[in-house]
DNA sequence: AGCACA
């Protein structure tokens, strides 16, 4: 009953770059594309994400990893993530990156797209030219957690990571993970001090250690967590 | 909803 024909309506076949829409856009595109790129490096490397704020183009975004298996996984893990709280929708784009066509050596550049030609018009205060690629650009990791923290947005993501802290937040815990299931993982790191869960919002935790230093550890070793289907998302706690 | 390459 089943057609054979694969990748013939919505299938994309797998590619370097995917494609993410549903985002939260009231979120600025610089912040958005750091957010991006904490959320998915654990995947691999990032060439590259590019986002806009134009009509067409708002909540949505284009990020390019090295390898294909960086882009798979990300499909098939952040899919549905909570991110700036939405879920996040992933697909693979449907064509292929500049980026990776000039690795390749198959890049042409384009013609010319639907309206390129705009010129003459200069406005101050809205210049779109952020949205520049990441990754790759040194200028970037200076950039990083330069943002300051925008009161009103609430975040369910480190985009402007919080400074180093011996409480960690943990976040996208499955709602029927118990403490104890949780203090597994985190206790097996020196410092350990307790786990703390909210009863009044199920799907966060606090995990405390002795000092910073000892949280950073715990952190970096266990970010890559799942637990059941859910990928675990943890920064450092406010202080 | 919306697939680009400032």
């Amino acid at each position: 009953m089943e057609p054979e024909v694969a990748n013939q309506g919505n299938e994309i076949s797998p590619n370097n770059t995917i494609y993410i829409n549903n985002l939260n856009e009231k979120v600025k595109i610089d912040q958005l594309k750091q957010s991006l790129h904490a959320v998915f490096k654990q995947f691999g490397t990032i060439l590259e994400i590019l986002a806009f704020k134009t009509l067409k183009h708002k909540g949505q975004a284009w990020l390019v990893f090295k390898d294909v298996a960086s882009a798979t996984a990300a499909v098939e893990k952040m899919q549905g993530f909570p991110f700036y709280d939405k879920p996040m929708r992933i697909q693979y784009a449907k064509t292929k990156s500049d980026i990776i066509a000039k690795a390749d050596g198959t890049f042409v550049p384009r013609e010319r797209r639907k309206r390129h030609e705009e010129k003459g018009k200069k406005r101050k205060d809205q210049h779109d030219a952020n949205q520049a690629g990441m990754g790759l650009n040194p200028a970037y990791a200076g950039a990083y957690g330069a943002t300051p923290p925008v009161s009103g947005a609430k975040s369910v993501i480190p985009e402007a990571p919080a400074p180093p802290n011996n409480i960690l937040f943990v976040q996208n815990v499955p709602h029927d993970t118990t403490p104890m299931a949780l203090q597994m993982f985190f206790s097996q790191f020196p410092g350990f001090k307790e786990v703390r869960m909210v009863e009044a919002k199920p799907g966060i935790a606090f995990v405390e250690y002795g000092d910073e230093m000892q949280a950073t550890v715990a952190m970096q070793s266990l970010q890559s967590l799942k637990i059941g289907q859910q990928q675990l998302l943890i920064t450092y706690a406010k202080k």
